[in-house]
DNA sequence: ACTTAAGTTGAGGGTCTCCTCAACTTATAC
DNA sequence: GTATAAGTTGAGGAGACCCTCAACTTAAGT
């Protein structure tokens, strides 16, 4: 599809894509573009010569991940029981976003997609209805509730890091518990519907 | 106790003050001090003069809401029911969050204080109390535990803001479910102590 | 009215980050 | 080996924002 790259090019674009990873890793995503290129070895133009877009380089680091939660959510569905596929799934994103914190941002900024986005949509919103079906999952959870998870951890993340890192879990339990069907009371608003998240995604590019 | 301003001096105060208070609800804390000073019809000189530095003028601005909170808390006391005076409290807060994009900025990085913090601390301690020994609220549930609410919401009211102003009360009621005492399992992690959330919030100045 | 301490002003220096582009270097194909 | 397209370089202009300070203005006391 896209033309081949010369040998050195596609070296440096290595390296930079490995330098950024590590510094949106330790420190978020608003590291300077130049500190980016100076770890990397290559110079700043170098840099805009592969990724003229800021997000360009963003989605070169964490592209791998789309693929890593389309595996867990694969994994998930193949568990025997609705419910620990549902949290376990859930869980382990949560560990990718408290092991990095440029992945926290941006499972904030845009809750977990999948490469394909059709697939990653179907994929999700099986683990939810299976969940429903068996039972354990409330009845009025949709798939887009999945998202005030993924907020309210990644601020939780966020804030606790240096202090309890694995503070979260603890959140992220309170909120299963609300997710349980027997702990269903009715709830004041209607979901977002598929639309309205997908605009809130779209927004932050 | 602090020396008296003169006429001019007090005046040009209270017009920073205000412009901070309107930008900040509309754009968030990260306003540029030039623009602050420039809608107060003031000069950048001026502002420093009366906010040396940044956090001053923040907390002059929100200086009302810690009253209004400890009035909040005080209402949520004398309420008879004690599961409703929790979260109707923790409600009217977030309601503050949503209606100022400054205040949920700040709530996110300190949850809610009161202006006299022992004070505050005190008063939410009996709500929380109260709640648990009504047997309404789990009995795992700690104060610090309502830090993960404030982020939580904090965040989705950033993200919702403009496409579902309201959404939050869906998140919220999905939280409250989490609290009831009889849908409480088993947390994995022992709850935030006091003095990791107060470092918390000190290392956001 | 006059004095003076209090307060205001805004140009300007400093820092940081972004982004461009003309000159230079190098891989690759023949 | 050479030609050429592909890729690299880094100085430098542009734009934000922060903060200071010496000169100026004004409220308030006498």
């Amino acid at each position: 599809m896209t033309k081949p790259l010369r040998k050195d090019a596609q070296r440096n674009r290595d390296l930079l894509v490995e330098a950024a990873r590590g510094l949106y890793a330790e420190r978020g995503l608003d590291v300077a573009l130049e500190e980016i290129a100076k770890t990397a070895g290559v110079s700043i133009g170098t840099l805009y010569n592969h990724f003229p877009q800021r997000a360009d380089l963003v989605n070169a680091v964490f592209a791998d991940r789309a693929e890593t939660v389309a595996k867990l959510a694969e994994h998930a569905l193949s568990l025997d029981d609705a419910w620990i596929g549902l949290t376990s799934f859930i869980e382990r994103v949560c560990e990718l976003q408290a092991a990095d914190r440029g992945y926290n941002e941006l499972a904030a900024a845009r809750p977990p997609q999948t490469e394909d986005l059709e697939r990653g949509y179907e994929l999700m919103t099986r683990i939810v209805e299976r969940a429903k079906e068996s039972g354990a999952l409330r009845a009025d959870f949709t798939l887009e509730d999945m998202a005030f998870v993924t907020w309210g951890i990644a601020r939780t993340v966020e804030a606790t890091a240096a202090v309890r890192p694995e503070v979260w879990r603890r959140h992220l339990a309170l909120l299963f518990d609300g997710m349980r069907a027997p702990a269903a009371n009715p709830l004041p608003e209607p979901p977002l519907l598929p639309g309205e998240l997908a605009g809130i995604m779209g927004g932050c590019d």
